[in-house]
DNA sequence: AGGAACACGTGACCC
DNA sequence: TGGGTCACGTGTTCC
């Protein structure tokens, strides 16, 4: 893309506005018609002013293609804080920056929303016990549990005096009710007697716990079932 | 700006470079010095030479503005979802498009982390409570519930027996412990014998509560008071 | 062929 | 004045 080889077309077209575009037929008559004015005044009715014409929708098109851009740079210019004299590359620069940072937030914002998700404590219909470990930046061994099962007012109490029993500190504690039934989620730290070993006695005991509720809801079921059958009693 | 009229220099250029810029001295020998050429060729040693040094910093200068702008495109390509064969235009629509969602995403989640602001359970220094009212969705009475002061084991037991002596149903309720303090939040639910005023009762319990809590730092504040009177006592 | 998109060089303008 | 930015017209290339 040489500057001589590139002007040719920007030179005829000069050569065709200055010298033909006023008159053409001016132009044809003015001049014999040589091998040069056979090649730009004579094909001028035809060829050249197909051309002169795609030149134009060139032009047009290109500055069309032009404001689509610089209008969507305007919309970044307004919704950006920054002035609407910044330049395109500063802004760019900002818009990358801008897109980064919202990218990244956002991808905290979905671990956010993952660790809120544990805060959606609305009680299962099945009895749940979950237990799991891991340790604090201290090394301290802390238990996770969650439980689910039918409420009853001495579950806080037992709950409490497992924890208390296992001698373990809570941290953090979450608990929902809904319909008779509760969520409990726990964080727990165990003390230096304890090891990873102590995480299956608190299982079975918030088993114990979970099975003693559902006992209590099959009492009520082998009550039902027991009615049932001392109605078939009654009635035979 | 008429293509005429801006491209005076641009041909100024190319007859500068296609006929002197081999070598100056051919040109200013070749061609008598009339006025065209004292414009062109005389002072194309001081001047002219400077002018073209000048056309050609200009245009690296133009070309490293492009190449900067087109980075800033390249590496918003690569971070959008899209293409490195989209154009530019189609390109600046998705990053106006992306960074008006994510604003808006980002309004949203500072509403959720409003939301979520309650779940920063980590009991302050000064001891707290705060209850206010609300109602569900069925109309019923709803107290939610605050409360952050040393902790202490009977705190829990004593707060579900006041719960339980109001009557009141607790829907959810989360607590954090960190360093012998600990923050809880209740939520609450009255039954029908309830009213409004039920939350003076809930308010002041708690306060008792917390009051108790203090009572006992502030036994340990009098016993490390008493003992200052004491040795004050001893030495004199 | 003809439109669409791009890079380029250039003139104009502003510190 | 020089250095920087912009809009423009143009040449080129790809469908």
């Amino acid at each position: 893309m040489l500057p001589g080889a590139s002007s040719e077309k920007s030179e005829l077209y000069r050569i065709m506005t200055g010298m033909c575009s006023t008159s053409f037929d001016v132009g044809s008559s003015f001049l014999p018609s040589d091998s040069f004015d056979q090649a730009f005044c004579d094909s001028s009715s035809e060829s050249a002013q197909r051309a002169l014409a795609a030149l134009r929708n060139h032009k047009e098109a290109e500055k069309r293609r032009r404001e689509r851009i610089n209008s969507h740079l305007d919309k970044l210019r307004s919704i950006l804080p920054c002035s609407s004299k910044t330049d395109k590359a500063s802004l760019l620069a900002k818009v990358v920056e801008r897109v980064r940072e919202l990218k990244q937030e956002a991808a905290m914002m979905e671990q956010t929303s993952r660790k809120t998700e544990s805060y959606c404590l609305i009680p299962s219909e099945s009895d749940e016990v979950t237990v799991y470990s891991s340790s604090d930046d201290g090394g301290r061994l802390i238990f996770k549990a969650s439980l689910c099962c039918e409420d009853r007012s001495d579950l806080m109490p037992e709950l409490i005096g497992i924890l208390k029993s296992l001698r373990l500190k809570t941290l953090r504690a979450e608990m929902c009710t809904v319909g008779g039934r509760i969520r409990n989620v726990l964080v727990v730290a165990a003390d230096s007697e304890h090891s990873i070993e102590s995480i299956h006695f608190l299982q079975s005991a918030l088993k114990g716990l979970v099975q003693k509720s559902s006992d209590t809801s099959a009492d009520r079921s082998k009550r039902r079932r027991m009615a049932a059958s001392a109605a078939r009693q009654l009635r035979s």
